[in-house]
DNA sequence: TCCCCGTTAGACTGCTGGTCGAACCATCGG
DNA sequence: CCGATGGTTCGACCAGCAGTCTAACGGGGA
């Protein structure tokens, strides 16, 4: 976990760390990116940021940390659904996958982070931020998940834990789809169809 | 690409290095297995070594394409559908997904490798070979798609492309999904509800 | 003035994947 | 029988990695 003292420090030189590591880590991703770059990059000599992190995969979480904090503020929290029936509530994740792939298109090296993130996927050194993260993320999907079900939007007859997996699964495939095709001249993404694949899959 | 001169060795030596490489890839995942423990255990020089290979991506996708014919010839082809009809055709689609966890639950170490494999999902240095293997086994299933949409058991609406993609994220997570499992004790894998939901998402 | 202690510096360790030139040795021509 | 050739093997060596450790710096208090 990263030390109290970091908050201690000079913004600028807070700064100047964070900007350096999540250029370092949006570049390269975690495990190619070097941690001798960053601390040249930030200015800082290597004992000093081992004096305020306990190393390199505690640096990736805070700078990870940091980042979806500042996104999830400008996107918000998802709105759970107020008028009943499937039809509102999947209208509803449909607009929250149009804020969120809006909010993370303004930010390519954020995006990369993620891209970065999701590729490491079960590296043990990650094992204690993504548990971390993932238990951060996914109560707000399992409420979500609820909240569904409530309104006959999402099927009962499979755990939870799957129904996430394949969730984020699909949208990591159709992400990664809409991120290949080419930018200009052609028909908008079919986000409504992408989200229409989910809702088959998903609803009872 | 691995030289034709390691097809030379005597079939001792390759199998040494192959399951030395196989051993320390199943149990490390690709970027924490170490060569050197791969060329001691396989008792050759890391010379030898950079003779027969081009390097340790290299080894891992030779290790992993011989691996993958295995299972490819102990399960057989993708059966096209024999009879007309989505019904058909779905239920031909969730045998061979039977068959084929069956086959890599009797190798708990490819099915290691497997995991390895999804893990690196986006690792640069494996970009080539997942290259190469994604090529290898698009054209099986465009084929199968052909032929699902032949019997009206696959959309038309939406490009082979994103089907692909999508189908693919969902195979991938219910991989990870079933892998995470515990292996005894439950009910069985839910494997007909995951075709299910792969069918609801790709059919018409 | 002196000491204390939070902070900084960077040399150092043990590892990694990958390179390189020397040595080995079977085969062949003279 | 000699010597050259060229495929093969070896391990020292290289740059770079994450992480450790000790010495030194420098401001505040006694």
């Amino acid at each position: 976990m990263v030390r109290p003292r970091f908050a201690k420090l000079p913004l600028a030189q807070q700064q100047a760390i964070l900007r350096a590591a999540l250029d370092e880590f949006a570049a390269h991703g975690f495990h190619d990116a070097s941690l001798n770059r960053i601390i040249e990059a930030a200015g800082i000599s290597k004992g000093s940021m081992y004096y305020y992190f306990d190393g390199k995969e505690d640096l990736f979480a805070h700078v990870a940390r940091v980042e979806f904090v500042r996104v999830f503020a400008a996107v918000g929290p998802v709105a759970l659904p107020t008028e009943p029936g499937p039809d509102a509530f999947w209208s509803g994740v449909e607009g929250y996958y149009r804020d969120s792939a809006a909010a993370l298109a303004t930010r390519p090296q954020l995006a990369a982070l993620v891209r970065g993130w999701l590729a490491a996927s079960d590296n043990p050194a990650l094992a204690r931020a993504q548990h971390e993260m993932e238990q951060a993320v996914t109560p707000w999907i399992e409420r979500l998940l609820d909240a569904g079900r409530a309104v006959g939007a999402v099927r009962t007859d499979l755990p939870s834990g799957l129904l996430i997996a394949v969730a984020l699964g699909m949208g990591r495939a159709m992400d990664t789809w809409l991120m290949a095709q080419p930018l200009e001249g052609t028909a908008p993404p079919p986000i409504g169809a992408l989200v229409g694949m989910l809702r088959r899959a998903l609803q009872p």
